[in-house]
DNA sequence: GTCTATACTCTGATAGAC
DNA sequence: GTCTATCAGAGTATAGAC
């Protein structure tokens, strides 16, 4: 389907969802949304109500990309080590190609929490899933003991940082917008090594590098 | 001095740190700050112009309180683990303090990366002193190889992010206000324990616990 | 220095022609 | 469904009295 082939309500979530998310919803205006799209501004209104009708729309559509995958990972049937490995794999090529979703993400849920937290309990997520697994890990002698809340949040934490203080870690570190895509793309394999030599209580096993 | 004897000036700059940190740049309105100091709207442009000006005032204030800290204890001449250790004690009890202060700064040098860069230049930032000194332990077999980026982003991802992501966090893990402050205050000691049994290599060594 | 009143601009939203 | 024109409200900023 070409772009011309696309329908205006098509074009203005499309539109709407890229300057949403590089201004927020206090930032955006929809004078803007509507030259994104190519259209006039009353259309907006036309098929959307109203401003914060639109941020909705495009906030659930943005969490429900994330969400359904981020949660998939943790809650499936492999094992601890090679869970780690698979969420670092595949968050980080998701943010990879949407880098400006993770603070788009947290800096709207931080300003109105409830919106989030709907779109949670309306699909259901299960922390005890990840939580039984790991105490189950440390009664069998294979990680360390170690609260299951500060994993997760450690595994998140190293994987989607990076992403959203990008401006300010590469102008710290000095490295070029290049570099700092290579260093980010690099975690994929390097977080999961941080993190299992941190845990793992066979030492003799063979070491991952 | 009692709240009376503030100068309207620091009267000012209280309510719109206040204000600009819970809302942002684009969220907030001068109505609101003039409201939050209790003095009149057009007080606020004779003592700072505009706006901006205001913002620029307030932002750089920010992380001059936070910048010198950070650095200081990286650019210290202490032992790396010992320098792990006070990191994430001292920089979590200044976050426990202000906790809306990394989203704010994240938020808005996302925005406008220039304003911050020119910050950090001004006050000379060093990353090669921790990154040699991350090289020498290598080398000295203290630590497994390791490139000093990923290890410095690593300290301050785990020690940032879930005060970033509190609300996100929280309702995740299905933990109340009170439980999830308790959880950012264990990470004190959770966050050195978890990244120097990553990358010390004595495993003989006592270990921390 | 502080206040009141007001000018000016921007923006979200609506009315109405086609 | 799409456009033009326009309104109402909010916001920043300024003028001027005290």
């Amino acid at each position: 389907m070409s772009e011309a082939d696309l329908t205006t309500e098509q074009l203005i979530l499309e539109a709407a969802k890229k300057v949403f998310i590089l201004k927020g919803l206090d930032g955006t205006r929809m004078q803007e949304i509507a030259d994104e799209a190519g259209i006039n501004k009353s259309l907006l209104h036309y098929y959307f109500r109203s401003k914060d009708k639109l941020f909705e729309v495009i906030f659930k559509e943005t969490v429900m990309s994330f969400a359904p995958r981020i949660f998939g990972v943790l809650n499936s049937q492999i094992s601890l080590f090679e869970k780690i490995e698979l969420f670092a794999d595949t968050y980080i090529d998701l943010l990879i190609q949407n880098p400006f979703i993770p603070g788009f993400l947290v800096n709207e849920v931080a300003k109105n929490p409830y919106r989030f937290v709907a779109i949670l309990k309306m699909n259901g997520v299960h922390p005890n899933i990840m939580r039984n697994q790991i105490r189950k890990e440390v009664e069998a002698g294979i990680i360390r003991p170690m609260k299951a809340e500060d994993l997760m949040a450690n595994l998140i934490s190293l994987c989607v940082f990076p992403f959203i203080a990008k401006n300010i870690f590469s102008s710290m570190l000095d490295m070029s917008e290049e570099d700092y895509m290579l260093f980010l793309a690099a975690r994929k394999t390097e977080i999961p090594t941080f993190i299992i030599n941190s845990i793992k209580l066979n030492k003799d096993a063979k070491t991952i590098v």
